[in-house]
DNA sequence: TGGCAAAAGCTATTTTGTATCAGAAGTGTC
DNA sequence: GACACTTCTGATACAAAATAGCTTTTGCCA
């Protein structure tokens, strides 16, 4: 389920990706929508990884997102793979209200037009989430039909 | 404290600003930094409004988010007021990593530029927030000098 | 084989946010 | 005034999300 571009990824950049690291990541590429920690927690039980605690999964889900593996959708308190893990600090995401698909979003121009306006006024970016909240083609498409 | 503006703005819309909302309301314009609801309870009690529960606070928060006076930082589950209520529904973030001041950030070009974007693919936005974390001006400057 | 570091386990707690039902206070209407 | 009606608040309980602190396991490697 995790694609290939992911795999080799994780083996150029000598990541461990233990078996709990390996299930919530299986997980989260097998779904299009965002998984909440406490699902991943009943994910790990199902499979038989013992009965997790919240730390277990919290600790995988740090790492992850450290390596840029995951991101967090913040305004739902749940987690997405990322496309392009090492290729951005910048995080776009599209959230359908209807579907609660979570699409990541890289658009060069706004990615660079954030730090461009940001500088004017002396403001040194680190790291931003851009979480737009809408209806996604498909959906959009299956009302008007 | 509250800016006259914003009164203006709530006197205009006929806004019921209870006791409890104003306590609310004029923390958050004290404050520069985020400010989270349990510290608001606490506020509150000193205030000597009773005891209040969570959901007290959190009716209140509704309805001035509702209303577009007040902004929910996702990323650090904390609120700050807004600046130019019924103005806008993009919402545009600066949290400074140094200092934890919250500034409003609002670009035209930046905020016209989503949603031509998403247009391009489809997606149909309804509202959105942008959160850069980095480091302020000021906090910039006292580093360097 | 002894020592180290990273990962995982365990227990408990804290923090954040909702659901629900009941009561109080204001407003308009007959 | 009696009445419905709405909005706000209080209170209890609970659910969901996240962290703390400490122990144990595991793999490595010198």
């Amino acid at each position: 389920m995790i694609p290939t571009t992911i795999t080799a990824f994780c083996q150029r950049q000598n990541l461990e990706i233990t078996p709990i690291r390996k299930v919530i990541l299986d997980h989260l590429w097998q779904n299009h929508t965002p998984i909440k920690a406490y699902d991943l927690i009943e994910v790990l039980r199902l499979k038989a990884i013992g009965s997790p605690k919240p730390a277990t999964v919290y600790r995988s889900i740090d790492f992850l997102e450290r390596q840029g593996l995951v991101h967090k959708v913040h305004a739902l308190n749940a987690y997405i793979p990322c496309h392009h893990p090492g290729q951005h600090t910048a995080c776009q995401l599209l959230i359908c209200d209807n579907c609660n698909d979570a699409k990541e979003f890289c658009d060069d121009d706004l990615a660079s037009l954030i730090p461009l306006k940001l500088a004017k006024i002396g403001f040194q970016p680190r790291a931003s989430v851009l979480e737009v909240f809408g209806t996604c083609q498909q959906c959009t498409e299956a009302k008007t039909s």
